[in-house]
DNA sequence: AATCGGAACTTAATTATTAAATTCATGTAA
DNA sequence: TTACATGAATTTAATAATTAAGTTCCGATT
């Protein structure tokens, strides 16, 4: 068989449920109007009529389309076990690839891994050529792939360039007037900090949601497709991280909510050295426990071993 | 038929020309030293020896491999036309976008455009996938893949991110002590530029050459595989329209050595505040350049068609 | 003992097939 | 007559099937 017809399979018993709810003798929309609810062509419609007309629950003939019977559970089609989407299967590989279960350097096999993840092979390939720009895997010249792995130089380099990202944030963002919106976020995100730190003893779990709050703000004045871009891979990967580090994880939140505020505050000022030192400082620190999170999943000692050719 | 023989091919081909400098009754080296030698598995080699069997070439029993007759021209296997290298249809691709024979917002032709680059569809896809990250194309949900193509706003939002790279890279470069490399490189292309200012009459269509080495010395210092890779993307595209926008080339290029000899001299001053301000001028430059190129190719004033769906 | 060869087994590139979308032409009812 | 519905053909891309090439394992030979 060549392409599926899942498609096809769901219109149909859409249009079954829709029939169920109609008296016998009504007659059904047009075509075009079929389609716009079903949200598929007029192609797949026209399959749909033909298939209830075969199943004997329609009279259809040119725009006379008659309901001769009511659908019965029998007459749905069964559907296949549908392939995961495209964005699970970008969380199941990163957090297969960032949970270490597999070391820097190893060939990946895009049938097996196809299976693994439930997708069709051309899907995880296609996946795979997009994560090209993340760094975490490589095209070998012959065929088939090579995760390059979440390293420590990857780590080190991540956080540099976000670093990077950051404080151009951070600069343009002491300058701007007082009316822009940010402020009203950032006041309402410090509140939000003061929140949790009340009751950081018990809650320091949502620190998490909090931190991607607050750099997405700082970032969100940048409107630039790329930085929006990279923003999202290295928040999804600082996310992944920061969830799985149990060490301390209280004094560490309560520590960086410190920071958030600091930074705060120096924005508030409109001093911009002070702006830039406080982000770095953070920056600092999250860098350090991002590599901290390496080494507790031993994943640090090892330099990539050497790529076969 | 599926995969292609042309490995299999050229391994015979290769194999015919080493036999003919043999002499008859001379035997063949072992099968893995041949592989070795043609760079290629044993299966091809040993699928090269049959066939040599097959053309009464070779007496082939286990390990004796004699030589039975010289190979002829009409020996040789004819390759067939060959598929143009990745590497090349990324240059096509790109010449073919930014060249603007295309409209911003057109839907992309899989099948079409393979053809048309002599790729199969498939490396096409991946080709597509891969450039997901440089923004210029995007993926339809069902199928299919639109040109967002080369916009103002788009090189607006790249000549800022430029800025953001390099000047974090003049930051970093400012204050590294004299001893480093990159100072005798600096030196090399003050010189270059000095040479190129003398001659620039005749000889302004060198500065592009000169021009790109001069900003990749200066990014080279940090080492980031981020930052190197957006690099690539960026160097391209600025490459590329320098080459075709020939209003004032010849102007155009002075003024921007006299920008990069103030950098230069900036930089040796060790002041990052002047530094930061004459990369920042030629930056500026740089942009409204590239802003400029689009104008006259008619690119600027219709802001991407509303998208189908 | 080390290397070579035979052969099965994996893997991924390419082609072929099919579902679905789109387009164009034609017919019908307001 | 005109707007809209239908019929049918064409185009497009997702998936399966096929085949070349790479890899591995094991027994044989020097």
């Amino acid at each position: 068989m060549a392409r599926t017809d899942d498609r096809f399979r769901a219109a149909f018993n859409d249009t079954l449920s829709w029939i169920a709810q109609q008296k016998i003798g009504d007659s059904l929309p047009a075509e075009t109007a079929l389609a716009d609810r079903l949200k598929v062509s007029r192609t797949i419609v026209r399959a749909v009529l033909a298939a209830l007309l075969e199943a004997g629950m329609l009279h259809w003939q040119a725009r006379e389309k008659t309901i001769l019977r009511l659908p019965t559970k029998a007459d749905r089609l069964p559907l296949r076990d549908e392939y995961v989407p495209r964005e699970l299967l970008e969380r199941r590989f990163l957090e297969w690839v960032l949970r270490f279960d597999v070391p820097a350097g190893t060939p990946l096999n895009v049938a097996k891994l196809a299976k693994e993840f439930s997708v069709p092979p051309h899907a995880l390939q296609e996946f795979l050529s997009g994560l090209g720009q993340s760094g975490l895997v490589e095209r070998r010249p012959r065929g088939g792939w090579l995760l390059l792995g979440f390293t420590a130089a990857y780590a080190v380099e991540l956080s540099e360039f976000r670093s990077v990202l950051e404080l151009n944030a951070v600069r343009t963002l002491v300058h701007l007037p007082r009316g822009h919106a940010v402020w009203q976020e950032l006041d309402a995100l410090e509140r939000q900090h003061h929140d949790l730190a009340a009751r950081i003893d018990t809650d320091f779990h949502d620190f998490s949601r909090l931190d991607g709050a607050f750099h997405l703000a700082l970032n969100s004045i940048v409107e630039n497709r790329f930085v929006t871009q990279f923003q999202k891979i290295i928040s999804l990967i600082f996310h992944y991280h920061y969830q799985w580090d149990k060490r301390m994880e209280r004094d560490r939140n309560e520590a960086a909510i410190a920071e958030h505020l600091a930074i705060i505050a120096a924005l508030r000022s409109g001093d911009e050295a002070a702006a830039v030192a406080a982000a770095s400082a953070h920056l600092l620190t999250s860098k350090a426990t991002l590599l901290g999170s390496l080494r507790v999943n031993d994943l640090i000692p090892q330099e990539q071993a050497s790529l076969p050719e």
